[in-house]
DNA sequence: TTCATAGTTAAATATAGAATGAACTATTGA
DNA sequence: TCAATAGTTCATTCTATATTTAACTATGAA
């Protein structure tokens, strides 16, 4: 078992390798073109490391044509990388949000049915500033404002009250350092701007992407400039 | 950012150093003589990875007297060696319970205030045995008997479940591939315990020691042979 | 005060395995 | 059909860094 783990940590711990899993930590899937170029190193080397990274599990692949995707093959991987990303220092946040120059979503491991990345972040910052949540020691309430709001949005909270699952919950978001809304609440928010055509899921990807449409509501109801 | 990721990520590749992050998961502190045993090889060699990984951050030492004694530095560490250890194949579970062989207490993201490892495991599945508690697609609840058993056991489920916190959950211990009780039951469970003298916590470390009365208690109401 | 134990530092050596170079197959598009 | 692109394989080179050898300091026990 220890020298599983051994094994593992040393797959990972190669610079090349680890610059493979940072990159792919955005939860895209790319082509080992694309990896050698955003690792700035030859086809071969990265050729090379993805046999190891594919051997081990870490990986999986899709043939498409004359190209191949790479991935994270499970959650699990996509943890241990997002943990290591985790105990990089917190930057300084500066007091204007600057969501432009953050890559678009990232792994997380409950985005599956929620908003994390940089849009989930700028959500839960301005839901918090229009006082729609509130921010109680470490955890997040809806406000009577709020609940005035999300059924307004279209959005019943009832329903999620009523269900097993956590209602809402901050979740840390790792590229953002910041939290974001987990919880019912926020699969229910996900997929209200699914069905509104604000959003759309891309096919190979855990990225989403956001419509005309959604550019200005979120402008408008959020003041998030995509 | 990223070359720092890289960094960290090079620090635990280490096969050397994987090994100690390894012996550190069970969240007590170790002497670096101690180690160089645990990892098989030189007190010199142990000397220089442990003094990359304090370098880091990864570590922190404690001196008492003539010895020093490692841990990890933070549980964000033991985070990534946990998710690390996750990624290692679940092997088979036979179907009796071998407790014995198990090692002590693991560290666990939630363990600092419910019980994790071999013990914890065990009672989770004593009381899913007893129906004291049932498993409902991946949730755990409390049954009607339950209700009752947990009074008697001088635990109030009540205060609980009018608590914010997550009242019940099942939490995974990588160690035991097997899940354990998190939440407010979990920590009262614990609490109850302790207070009791079943067991009682060691001082520098995560792990627990079991008292003679707690051996026989735990055999008697759990049927763990600890 | 002396010996044993715990741990460190520094220079010398060894080696795993990453990168490179060259030659190859497979797919697409023109 | 040919050229271009995507990706791989393998033999060779290279280098970072882990380990060893040796000499050292600090603490505690006898």
């Amino acid at each position: 078992m220890e020298d599983q783990f051994i094994k593992a940590a040393g797959l990972i711990g190669d610079a090349t390798r680890a610059a493979i899993m940072w990159t792919l930590l955005d939860g895209r899937a790319f082509t080992a073109t694309e990896l050698s170029i955003a690792v700035n190193t030859s086809p071969q080397n990265i050729s090379m490391h993805l046999g190891k990274l594919l051997e081990a599990n870490l990986l999986s692949v899709e043939k498409q044509g004359r190209h191949k995707y790479y991935r994270f093959s499970s959650k699990e991987v996509a943890y241990v990388v997002e943990a290591m990303a985790n105990l990089i220092p917190k930057p300084e946040i500066s007091s204007k949000k600057k969501i432009e120059n953050y890559p678009p979503v990232k792994y997380c491991r409950t985005c599956y049915d929620h908003l994390a990345g940089k849009i989930g972040v700028a959500l839960a910052d301005s839901l918090l500033e229009q006082k729609i949540i509130i921010e109680k020691n470490n955890t997040f309430e809806i406000s009577p404002e709020g609940e005035k709001w999300f059924s307004d949005f279209g959005v019943n909270i009832g329903d999620a009250k009523k269900q097993k699952r956590i209602f809402l919950k901050p979740c840390l978001d790792w590229s953002e350092r910041r939290y974001h809304i987990a919880g019912s609440v926020g699969t229910l928010l996900l997929n209200k701007m699914l069905e509104q055509d604000w959003i759309r899921r891309t096919k190979d990807s855990r990225a989403i992407i956001i419509t005309g449409k959604g550019e200005k509501e979120m402008l408008k109801n959020f003041k998030i400039v995509v």
